[in-house]
DNA sequence: CACCATCGTTTACATTTGTAAACATAAATG
DNA sequence: CATTTATGTTTACAAATGTAAACGATGGTG
């Protein structure tokens, strides 16, 4: 996620997830949604939705006095971005064993097991024995080799 | 990753892999490999480290005039921590697809896959149709229903 | 119409993070 | 031994982030 040069922030994350999920919202009912969740003022939520505006992840659109606020990008994409950011910084050789644990502890639907069974089951058969390390700038490998 | 309340940012987590992958280091030796990759001065990793020293994710003892930099914490854990720290933030619904395409993307071993096939296999067993949202804090799920 | 409730805008301020210079000290070297 | 070099410590400072009060405008209410 970089607009701007700014990234979202883990509060502002949790703003667009409201939106998100309702389409779009005023501020109101963001404030009251937030509010069962986390424990901040209605001046803190009125200024993260103010820099989600200026980072361009939200647009505003007049209703009377009031502001519809609008994600200017989709969850999907914004989801796939920060995971990809992360699972960038994170050794090749880690990432396995992650996954593994991460599709243990989530909760998939058949749909998806299915789709995952069939990409596992092509990406098999050109599968490397080994995974190796990837976190030294130099190339080598201390902790697999 | 929340040791002392504090967690370790993007830049301190790159030290760490170098740190992780070699068992232990130098800060000579950190700062050389570090700067095969950023462009980073050395007065700015040597600052990096004081606070991962500080924040309990390093250790260090002496050799000589010098230090050496020891991991605190082990790089698994580590790395599954920040993942889930980052799938906690995410709707429920969306990642299915979001590991699909993690799935896809992802360099895997042999054994990385037959692990996951297992997992998936029993898994499916009990899959509901359909994961719902779990966006709004008062349960209700605009997005899917 | 005066006042209160709403909602947006501005300003504020401490902490964290990125980025690094300056300084102190000890070891190596001419 | 004087000087350079390597290494750790202290101090610095701007930008980002969390957190929020103060202020201003405007529509609803008694």
């Amino acid at each position: 996620m970089d607009v701007n040069g700014t990234e979202m922030t883990s509060a502002e994350w949790e703003l667009m997830r409201i939106i998100w999920t309702k389409g779009q919202a005023s501020s109101s009912e963001i404030i009251n949604l937030i509010q069962l969740k986390k424990d901040w003022s209605e001046s803190t939520v009125k200024t993260l939705l103010h820099r989600l505006v200026s980072k361009q992840y939200l647009q505003t659109t007049k209703d009377g006095r009031r502001f519809i606020y609008t994600p200017l990008i989709d969850e999907a994409p914004a989801v796939q971005q920060i995971t990809s950011e992360l699972f960038r910084q994170i050794c090749a050789m880690e990432k396995g064993p992650l996954l593994l644990k991460l599709l243990e502890e989530t909760t998939l639907s058949q749909a998806d097991i299915a789709a995952m069974q069939a990409v596992l089951s092509l990406k098999l058969q050109t599968a490397p024995l080994k995974v190796h390390c990837d976190c030294l700038p130099d190339g080598s490998c201390n902790k697999c080799c």
